[in-house]
DNA sequence: TGCGAACCGTACCGTACGGTACTGACGGAG
DNA sequence: CTCCGTCAGTACCGTACGGTACGGTTCGCA
């Protein structure tokens, strides 16, 4: 156990080999076109090439694997830090738009659905752990962003709030509504795909009314 | 099968005698406590004292008793209309967080939780009917109610608003940002129901603020 | 060339589920 | 009393899954 050489050179630093990474992506696959379901042992490693043992060596169990298919996808949108220098009213007004609007396109992209649907079937049973590392690295990571910008917007003396997560939480509320809870649910995200621009623009002007400084 | 006389009173005229209805209930039961895992036809029979062969008959099969236990759910929580006589700003602001709190508890029922979550489990399978009749029977309701009373507050002068479904959008974007998606995820609903008062409050304050006349 | 580790493919095992069939008990109708 | 429908309880069947074990193959390495 000790001194494994990986076979080739690790991907993105997180110990996984690249063959472990092709077996997360055609879970990852899996799980998008037929859902939890569809998301066997014994599947996965008909279409990734693999044997069974060889996914219980890597991953330990189903657990483990479901585990490593969120840090992974995780690990894959890393989100793209605005330089947010020199803001002026228009500026923030464009950052916030595209914030939404990118906040949008991740939660109707078809593998956030998938493993949020994931999550959420598990999370009746014990521990709910899916769900704690769904909501720690995307969350967390993409309200982080916000709270920057949100930040920032109010250190240029455009914005004006006392508590950064409830302004967060307006912002993120008026954008989202219960869009994301309908996708979830099955509606098709096609469909709403096109109303996403003029929906950013709308819950940004909303926002801008709520916590803009006037001026 | 014609002229089958219901062996008591049909509950609430949902075409359900109360043997079925006492069924429906200890299925929900164990949904709440365990999950979808633990909804097993064995599991449904031994809770309700009834055999697996009256189950198939009364309800078909699972997606059947699945799709009765959301009608069931559904007939039960029937939202109360609020008579909306004669509003002022006052009124109309204490029926909006009467509204705001009764959305807040009402998604944070373990009830409610549960079978979302059966719902987007089975969301990714084709059909998705599930999630079309929780959408149907539960946002359709509780959208009305709240239609109702923005278009009163318009008819009195109170709020001003174009499109009433992004109003109504609004409003429950404000009230329920990401809590349901985080409660739906695992998170302790009962950490959070405490601080659900205050958040009505300032919901409805932020709503009004967007779209309540001045004066 | 020979060794050993990793690994694929498959067979295998125990279990649990959905759904069906059978038996026996109850209870009302004639 | 007898017939008949309903239902509980249980046994049963086919299937599919998670997890393990084994034979055969490739490949790096000495």
């Amino acid at each position: 156990m000790q001194g494994v050489l990986e076979s080739r050179g690790a991907s993105a630093g997180s110990g996984l080999t690249e063959r472990q990474g092709v077996v997360l992506e055609q879970a990852l696959r899996l799980l998008v076109d037929g859902g939890e379901k569809a998301l066997t042992t014994a599947g996965i490693a008909r279409a990734a090439n693999c044997s069974k043992e060889s996914l219980y060596k890597w991953f330990g169990d189903r657990d483990g694997l479901l585990s490593a298919m969120i840090s992974y996808q995780a690990s894959k949108v890393r989100t793209l830090d605005v330089s947010a220098g020199a803001l002026d009213a228009e500026s923030l007004r464009r950052h916030l738009v595209a914030f939404a609007r990118d906040l949008l396109d991740v939660l109707a992209g078809d593998v956030s659905l998938a493993l949020n649907r994931l999550a959420i079937g598990q999370a009746s049973r014990e521990g709910s752990k899916l769900g704690h590392m769904l909501q720690e690295r995307g969350r967390r990571q993409i309200g982080r962003r916000a709270g920057a910008l949100l930040e920032a917007g109010r250190k240029a003396g455009l914005l004006a709030f006392d508590d950064g997560e409830e302004a967060y939480g307006a912002l993120y509320g008026l954008v989202v509504s219960d869009w994301h809870l309908r996708m979830l649910l099955g509606e098709e995200p096609s469909e709403m795909k096109k109303g996403f621009s003029r929906r950013a623009e709308r819950a940004v002007d909303a926002f801008l009314t709520l916590y803009g400084k006037k001026g």
